[in-house]
DNA sequence: GTGAAAGCGCTAACAG
DNA sequence: CTGTTAGCGCTTTCAC
């Protein structure tokens, strides 16, 4: 393994300008062309440093500690992660993955991720919601993921609640659909509202008039389906906006029950958050999908412009010889869904 | 922060002794009445190591390189990462993850995570199938998950294809069938002959005759439907042991056309590995789950042996007092998968 | 038994 | 501009 110490040697310099010049900070420093032969000697070697020793003296690891949850079960963890780790490497980072699963012990995983000297964390949940961050993380540069503090000491980045309403609603409307139900949920969650909101706003859009009786919040329980079931009968709705899978359940068995066929008599479209549609309908949802992906990159994307006070470390040599992108105040608090056309809307 | 120095300031020996005693190797070499004093000092300081230096000293990080594939697109990779993680967590270390989905350079993810200094690799794939390990990884302790290396170079960890096939079909015996069909890959993969053993092994020890007119192999394309369509009508078989779930789809649209309902007039089981069909069919099928926790869980145990010769670091300290679970020999090369029942499959 | 001292590989002051 | 020096916090001989 080579060392700075070996190039400075070959290179009949000093460890110091070698620190510089394969640092980037060489010039004005280095004579450009001393820089230049400790550049080549470094290549010639095939030098790489060594992140630990420069981690110990500079206490910035590169590391972020990413706390996640339901990793194994779902696959939105996996897009969590994956999008905080194209982010992370994009600009020098990677990701050191624990997850609070079947854990006890949460805090023994921070002490742990502690330990490494990660520089900071992404405390990311599996659904929109209000979260306590442990306080042992309180002196971290952290971001939480898909929920918000409810201290509201840490940004978060969360989906946009109400466009997931407006998107669907709008679809349901652009379908032909004159009476859209909205099947919500009956459990505090910080999604309700806002996606309530987002169907109002939408119908109020397109001129047509809400109607609190085609309005319904259940849990998810068996007196759902009757008060689904109700909805059906005195209210006739020809949309559905279904606030997740366990909900668009509801609609679908109801409807198959009436004889009624989805896609065709009737229109639905949900958020597929839980799974629980993909693996027990046919045909598959019209889904607003939520982005996972985008919240883990631009959490981290948030996370590294806190840590490096908004301004990118460039230092990261010698692979990346690209200038990283600008990683600037630009960064979304909320993302926007993506809207997956399946059969069971009308066209 | 608190430093071995001022532990060693603070309980008036040095820092050698300090070292000692928190690495647990102070038998014999202090006296225990000192090292009582340390440990209390410690404790009272609230002393964390820094396994920066401890690693930088040392050249062992505990640091677990997770190379995975597809992380945000199938709930897999979560298993295989979750399974890993909780192993790594028991013998305390830590996975420094990175998935090659997007990427374009795999080489730039390993050359990052050799920087860091981990301690070995854990490459894995999303089904089982022959793999080349990166060259650049050849030098460090390595095990290949839920994949083999073709240079048999590295151990790896597997499902238990035999088991699968064997289990499927005993089954479908169990379920009354009497003409089992085996819908298979036409792709050369590891699983298919493996699989088709388990059930030729299953007829045989059942007493039933291997009809070879039974069995087809297809491709995941147009004609498969036409060649299981065939299978239908030619061989009229009552049960189907489906290669994976998109196969599963040809035998649930074939019996669909022909009016033939899955868990009444014949029976399924498949193996979920592609999600297709939980997404695509109702009722969902009886699956045979492939051991993705476990791999990740046994290849981590695997590659901890690796790396410590047999023999588990115990001095993780102060949080892990309870003594590590031995970790032996006993590490399978292949994992067991579970039966998950469904409505596919007649009482 | 215990402590002093020498590094692991790197960065950052400070001289020259 | 360049080299010397002093550590970051820890482990590990090797004297005492």
């Amino acid at each position: 393994m080579t060392t700075m110490q070996d190039i400075a040697d070959i290179a009949g310099v000093s460890k110091a300008s070698v620190s510089l010049v394969l640092n980037g900070r060489d010039v004005g420093h280095v004579k450009p062309q001393t820089a230049e032969l400790i550049r080549q000697t470094a290549a010639k070697l095939g030098y790489r440093p060594n992140q630990l020793a420069r981690s110990l003296r500079t206490h910035r690891t590169h590391l972020l500690g990413f706390i996640g949850e339901q990793v194994a079960t779902t696959p939105y963890a996996g897009g969590i992660i994956l999008g905080a780790q194209d982010a992370a490497s994009t600009y020098g980072y990677v990701l050191l993955t624990v997850s609070t699963d079947g854990m006890a012990d949460e805090e023994q995983e921070i002490t742990v991720l502690k330990r490494y000297g990660v520089d900071g964390f992404l405390y990311s949940k599996m659904f929109n919601r209000i979260t306590d961050v442990p306080r042992s993380l309180a002196d971290y540069p952290l971001v939480v993921v898909d929920a918000i503090d409810r201290d509201k000491q840490f940004p978060s980045i969360e989906p946009d609640e109400f466009q997931i309403g407006y998107d669907a609603t709008k679809r349901l409307i652009d379908a032909g659909c004159r009476r859209i139900a909205y099947v919500g949920c009956a459990e505090p969650l910080i999604a309700q509202p806002r996606r309530l909101r987002g169907y109002q706003t939408a119908l109020s859009d397109a001129g047509m008039p809400i109607d609190d009786a085609l309005h319904v919040d259940v849990l998810n329980n068996e007196p759902a389906l009757q008060v689904v079931g109700k909805l059906f009968d005195e209210q006739r709705p020809d949309g559905f906006f279904c606030f997740n899978d366990a909900r668009a359940w509801y609609v679908y068995e109801s409807a198959a029950r009436r004889g009624l066929t989805v896609g065709r008599d009737i229109s639905v479209v949900g958020v597929d958050n839980h799974r629980v549609f993909a693996e027990t309908l046919a045909p598959p949802l019209t889904t607003v999908e939520l982005p996972h992906y985008e919240m883990g990159y631009w959490g981290a994307c948030r996370l590294i412009s806190v840590i490096e006070g908004h301004d990118v470390d460039t230092s990261i040599w010698p692979e990346t010889t690209a200038p990283l992108p600008p990683l600037d105040a630009t960064i979304p608090a909320t993302v926007h869904c993506k809207l997956i056309e399946k059969k069971s809307v009308r066209k």
